[in-house]
DNA sequence: ATTCTTACA
DNA sequence: TGTAAGGA
């Protein structure tokens, strides 16, 4: 292996991924964020559409996923679609992507 | 201080 | 959905 020294470009960009992969947080900071409401954010969570990761702990905790999920989810809604078909629809978008990176993955075995 | 559930308007 | 009560 030889070493590559790193672009300022690359290294923002690790950061990024670092600090993203590392994101944890209770529903009052996502409320916060995403103008979503917590009452909202529950409900979703009752109804099974968002998933708070450590199903252990007594708090709900959120990672990169949920946020970004709870981000669509509102945007969908926002253009009139239901809970039910947003929640899908954005399901669907993250499973297809998830599906091509897991490619890139295999060919890369 | 923050989150949680339950319940009612 | 917003908000309040009452406990963790």
């Amino acid at each position: 292996m030889e070493e590559k020294s790193l672009s300022t470009a690359d290294v923002n960009i690790l950061m990024d991924v670092d600090f993203l992969v590392s994101v944890i947080v209770a529903i009052g900071e996502v409320a916060n964020i995403t103008g979503v409401p917590q009452r909202k954010i529950r409900y979703w969570d009752e109804k099974g559409i968002i998933e708070p990761v450590d199903k252990t702990s007594t708090y709900r905790q959120y990672d990169y996923l949920n946020i970004k999920k709870i981000v669509l989810i509102q945007e969908l809604l926002d253009e009139g679609y239901t809970l039910d078909v947003s929640a899908k629809k954005v399901n669907e978008r993250c499973i297809k992507v998830a599906e091509v990176f897991e490619r890139l993955k295999a060919s890369k075995s």
